[in-house]
DNA sequence: TTTGTTTGCTAACGAGCGTTAGCAAGTATA
DNA sequence: TATACTTGCTAACGCTCGTTAGCAAACAAA
């Protein structure tokens, strides 16, 4: 009756099962026996499978940080289209990773600070250089008056915070899809920042 | 040489020490060990003036939502303020609050989950509140015209995502005052909800 | 001078931690 | 049939955790 061949390879369970685990209880606070008991294992059969840990939350950090690179570069690949209306599709494609996996999400977004070195510091260059793309485009789209704001880098982080929020509310089984939150979301947000509105 | 009367009790400078490690490590992730070696104290030493780790996290936690509360409350308390300044005092306490002690601001905004029951379901019912409150002066001043947004519920939610971003970028020793943050935020943060500007 | 409070120490408790070694059964490939 | 990979177990390692008991010095209030 059980399927002898599984959906999703063991590792790729102990992943999923792991970054729930890592979003409701912490890094720091779950334990591998917990991690072991939710997948019907005991601990030390984990490492037949991972190397350790940490190396869990290391694939997650930087398998999001590579989704969110590549979302945001087909947002902005156009040369022709607006930067207002990039700025749109980043705003949307950004929201379209967070609600894809938004446990993976929350421990991107909350947990990274438990990579030890070099892991921590290569992951907030990571974080810098996206931020960084956000603020280039915003700042282009003042440049060429599609956009207005009083300060560049608050209009930056306003615009992120509220983003990254997200995760810490939204519910897959909630009355709004993933595509109609990040359509309400860009409207609220491009809102306060487009010239002519 | 050394003043005999400290400057704060020693229970104080146990939560103040303890804040700033709870903000950099995680509640969980820091030992008492690492607390008492930080004051120039052992760890059995702390207890003499705790009861136990949580009691330190439960004070902060809690502290920090009367803090909010206060300042709310003073800056909706004239009734014949239009309801558009009440919010941009509201937002400008708020920073207030965040920036006066960022430390424990951080540890109020994500490490109220390591609060055992029934203080977490208790810490949450508070911070619904507190929530529910500007949600419902964005309400008010939707209704009588004097504020716009496309969806309340949305716009109360990036409000306060943004605000509560500050505590992580924010540094005390950074070229811009508190007063100078508040009111960049309520600028930037209004501008996109008035309804002529 | 007595009493109580504040402060801090040493030593240890039971428990849980992440991880490893060694073994074995099942399955897939050759 | 032989080989190798996947999967999982038991048992244990050294270590750290939060916390407690018992003692003692310093100091303030009576």
């Amino acid at each position: 009756m059980t399927p002898t061949v599984p959906l999703r390879s063991r590792k790729a369970q102990i992943d999923r099962t792991a970054t729930a685990l890592f979003r409701a209880r912490g890094f720091a606070a779950t334990s591998m026996r917990e991690l072991a008991t939710e997948l019907g294992l005991e601990a030390g059969s984990l490492y037949s499978h991972i190397k350790s840990k940490e190396e869990i939350l290391h694939r997650v950090c930087f398998g999001l940080a590579e989704d969110f690179f590549t979302d945001f570069a087909v947002a902005t690949a156009d040369a022709s289209t607006p930067v207002a209306e990039k700025l749109r599709q980043a705003i949307e494609g950004h929201v379209r990773v967070l609600t894809r996996d938004s446990a993976a999400s929350a421990v991107f977004l909350h947990e990274w600070r438990h990579l030890s070195e070099p892991a921590r510091t290569e992951f907030l260059s990571l974080r810098d250089r996206y931020e960084g793309s956000f603020r280039a485009l915003i700042a282009r789209g003042i440049a060429v008056g599609e956009l207005h704001a009083p300060d560049t880098a608050f209009a930056t982080l306003t615009l992120l915070a509220s983003l990254n929020w997200l995760p810490s509310w939204y519910r897959p089984d909630g009355k709004l899809t993933p595509d109609e939150i990040a359509h309400r979301l860009a409207e609220q947000l491009l809102g306060g920042l487009l010239t002519n509105k």
